[in-house]
DNA sequence: TTCTTGTATCGACGGTTGTCAATATGACTT
DNA sequence: AAGTCATATTGACAACCGTCGATACAAGAA
């Protein structure tokens, strides 16, 4: 995909006028967490807090190099941690750059409840 | 893209667990915000609250095909709402949809400013 | 009705993306 | 050293997406 880390660029997409090339770089940083194997990953390494790469591949149900490539695509987004400890490569998520996507989004008032 | 409405499938994905099915829901909602004619013209819109397909046109410099295809995509999603008043076609926010993926981001501390 | 105008749809093209098998890399063990 | 195991990279393929020109549709104007 040939990520670039999630910046702050801009202000809320509501409230704020969007340029071209903060628009650029919001739609790559939501067209990383716009895919549902890497939500699933989101999802269940925060739950774990920290988990080894070779308990992603089990749950989600996609080939050792198919997971691989979407940690590499968190990673160089900066939506995870990468830590290699021996020849286990340990993730763990990054709420802040989470929260800059949120934020993006922000401005608007919350959904009742559901 | 054959988009479906934008709904509250889920829970914060960094503190409920993500079935596979909410996850594929959750992403083709990210989706359609994920393109950048398509956050711009998020943008514009909102700030004019209201306003002709026409005069979108030229801000964004494409085609008026490719606008009318996005806004579909928008409309769709229910991230938008269209109401044709003769031959034209007016588009405002619907703040509401957008929050449902705020939310969905949600459960992260705040960045602290910029 | 005929003409004009704004919008939507169709068809096609180029570029991107997710996926996996095969292979390479790197780290520990023996 | 050779062997084993976890992870990353490569190469290739199918499917998808954004874009535009051409065209169809729909609503007013003449």
């Amino acid at each position: 995909m040939d990520v670039k880390a999630i910046t702050n660029c801009c202000g809320p997409v509501l409230a704020t006028p969007l340029d071209k090339l903060a628009a650029n770089e919001l739609a790559a940083a939501f067209k990383v967490i716009a895919d549902p194997v890497r939500l699933r990953l989101l999802s269940l390494i925060a739950q774990a807090g920290e988990i080894c790469s070779c308990d992603l591949v089990v749950p989600i149900g996609k080939s050792q190099p198919t997971i691989s490539h979407h940690m590499s695509v968190l990673a160089d987004a900066g939506l995870v941690h990468r830590e290699k400890r021996g020849k286990w490569a340990w993730y763990s998520v990054a709420p802040d750059r989470l929260a800059v996507l949120r934020d993006a989004l922000g401005g608007v008032p919350a959904v009742m409840s559901r």
